[in-house]
RNA sequence: GGAGGGUUGGCUGAGUGGUUGAAAGCGGCGGUCUUGAAAACCGUUAGCGGGCUCCGCCCGCUCGGGGGUUCGAAUCCCUCACCCUCCGCCA
């Protein structure tokens, strides 16, 4: 969420950027947390007021016992005074609430280097990296028969559902293969390797923004819980509420984790195959940064993702998100897109997003220099979350691209240590 | 699952109804001393919200979370969460 008091001050820029997000529900709400807050401060003003009343007769009670004297008179005084204080503090409790819950509806803002978009037409391609190869009878991934062999999701169908593939043999060795060589990439660029639970409470999905208007694209269990729809909601929850050292930033992170989404009423040719599935693996990168550092760590973390693509010998282009496509809780949004020569067309792969404070607000997070014990006052904290890479996809697009005449797929050289063999079979 | 104990400021740890937002020690910061450092000594040292005559002052809230009793709660009651010990169960 923004900081309240940013909204305070700069309503006029908070309404434009939810006319560049094409949220316009989001105004009314602008307008109800508007009203809320300044009935608030006012509301507080009498109630504080009221509290001192009581805070000061309490002590002077306190003061004349301990002298001896009565202070009958004052006490009964108290007793009005005091209920009148329970009113007023259960009105402000009931305010907080309503600004709490509105502040959860305006969503962050966009970036100044945002283009303004009212869809995923208006998108600018930054960069576009590597030869696509041309259409030369390359089959869609569902239509050939060792990736069907590989990752079955007729016998997902049996044990589950549509959209939860099962990986067996060489398959689930190329899944463990990738997550071992992104990792051990991520480990080299500094971000630490985290293992978290895969089931999270709802305030950690409210802190990342899941909550509590997409509820419906996580899978809830037993026990008010959620299956994380990615790793980036435990990873960014491990600092909630606490206040961190400001001289150890960035904390980098990553995560090699499975993730589960709903996508409901999702079907036809774009879904296909591997191209969405409700349950899939992803490596994610977290940071966390210094306010003046995040743009940086944006791009680099953007180009630690490249990186990947590059070794892997994938085509792929670099989107900016334009205002209308980017999402509720992010300032800034690159996707990857790797080429994928048998559906011939772009498969999005990675999308690495500047949250700025939208996130930390809501977390609770702040820095200083010394951590919690440090001097000065606490600042704010900024963080990122970006994938390298999602599974599916980048498997579809390597099987696609490596396909052979025989059946057979070759897999980029990267890879050959870490699958522990240079073709699929 | 059963029984008991606990959760206080960055840390250790006092505190069972009245100047306690909280003793003391440690740690941090500033200073005195010193060529420098250490030691010693002095001072200082929470977060959040609001207000103002805004380089500081005032008010309010916060002692695991929430609720209650009371003129007044870190202190009493209820409830939830978490931690520890013992027993049982599982591996």
């Amino acid at each position: 969420m923004l900081d309240l008091r940013h909204i305070r001050d700069h309503p006029e820029q908070v309404r434009r950027a939810i006319r560049a997000k094409q949220l316009p529900e989001a105004l009314a709400a602008l307008d109800a947390l508007l009203l809320a807050d300044e009935g608030r401060r006012l509301a507080r003003a009498d109630l504080e007021a009221k509290q001192a009343v009581r805070n000061a007769a309490s002590k002077e009670i306190g003061a004349r016992k301990r002298r001896g004297e009565g202070a009958e008179e004052l006490m009964a005084q108290m007793t009005e005074v005091s209920s009148e204080v329970k009113r007023l503090e259960d009105r402000d409790a009931s305010l907080a609430e309503q600004i709490d819950a509105l502040l959860l509806e305006i969503p962050n803002l966009p970036h100044e280097s945002v283009p303004y978009g009212e869809s995923e037409h208006d998108n600018v391609v930054v960069a576009e990296h590597g030869e696509r190869a041309t259409a030369d009878g390359a089959l869609p991934h569902w239509d050939l028969p060792l990736a069907r062999r590989l990752f079955d999701l007729e016998a997902g169908v049996t044990l589950t559902g549509a959209g939860f593939p099962v990986a067996r043999g060489a398959g689930a060795r190329l899944v463990r293969g990738l997550a071992a060589y992104f990792l051990d990439r991520l480990a080299r660029a500094g971000y630490e390797e985290i293992i978290p639970p895969l089931v999270v409470n709802a305030a950690s999905a409210t802190a990342t923004g899941q909550l509590p208007d997409k509820e419906g694209q996580m899978y809830g269990v037993t026990g008010g819980f959620y299956l994380i729809p990615t790793s980036e909601v435990p990873v960014t929850n491990l600092h909630r509420g606490a206040i961190l050292d400001e001289d150890a930033l960035p904390l980098r992170y990553c995560a090699f984790t499975p993730c589960f989404r709903r996508e409901a009423g999702s079907h036809g040719k774009e879904v296909r195959g591997l191209n969405r599935v409700h349950q899939f693996d992803k490596v994610e990168m977290v940071q966390f940064t210094r306010p003046e550092e995040s743009y940086g760590a944006l791009e680099s973390m953007t180009e630690t993702a490249e990186a990947l693509l590059v070794e892997l010998g994938l085509p792929f282009r670099r989107l900016l998100m334009c205002t209308g496509d980017m999402g509720f809780t992010q300032a800034k949004k690159y996707d990857l897109e790797v080429w994928s020569p048998g559906q011939e067309r772009w498969l999005e792969v990675s999308s690495i997003s500047n949250m700025e404070a939208f996130q930390t607000n809501r977390l609770g997070t702040r820095a200083r220099s010394g951590g919690a014990a440090g001097r000065g006052r606490t600042g704010p904290v900024h963080t990122l979350n970006g994938s390298a890479l999602a599974f599916p996809r980048t498997i579809a697009a390597l099987l696609e691209t490596g396909q052979r005449p025989d059946g057979t797929v070759e897999l980029p050289q990267v890879l050959h240590e870490f699958v522990g063999s240079n073709v699929l079979a």
